[in-house]
DNA sequence: TCGCTGACATCCA
DNA sequence: CTGGATGCCAGCG
């Protein structure tokens, strides 16, 4: 059984891995705690606030408008490039590896099976 | 204790 | 941009 308390843990954790430099979208984190890409957005809403969360964006690289500012700070910081004119290259560019992002997972990391 | 409704940092045609 | 599909939570009666 799945409970809230368990997919925000998961989401912290899965998040946390992400590896330095690279982002990861919604549906990726969705698909590796098991939930729906809309509730990692509900979680990372609430509990994000201490995750590198400007790593997680949706499947267009982009970000809401209230947070762009600061995601675009911590883009810059880490190498990510910010193109306004074609978001779609960012995360096609910086997309973590899915394999190199579960590797930094604990074993214990459950990922559905 | 339900059932409806609105809000959310999504995704797709 | 518009409209529908998904999952979950919070507020109201």
């Amino acid at each position: 059984m799945l409970t809230m308390d368990d997919l925000v843990s998961r989401v912290r954790t899965a998040v946390s891995a992400i590896p330095t430099g690279t982002i990861a979208t919604y549906g990726d984190v969705a698909e590796l705690v098991g939930c729906h890409a809309r509730q990692v957005g509900r979680i990372m809403a609430a509990e994000g606030a201490d995750l590198p969360w400007w790593r997680v964006t949706n499947v267009r690289g982009e970000l809401p408008a209230h947070l762009l500012p600061a995601a675009r700070a911590r883009w810059d910081d880490e190498g990510i490039p910010f193109v306004p004119d074609a978001p779609g290259a960012r995360i096609a560019s910086c997309r973590a590896d899915p394999s190199a992002w579960v590797a930094r997972l604990p074993r214990e990391f459950p990922t559905g099976g």
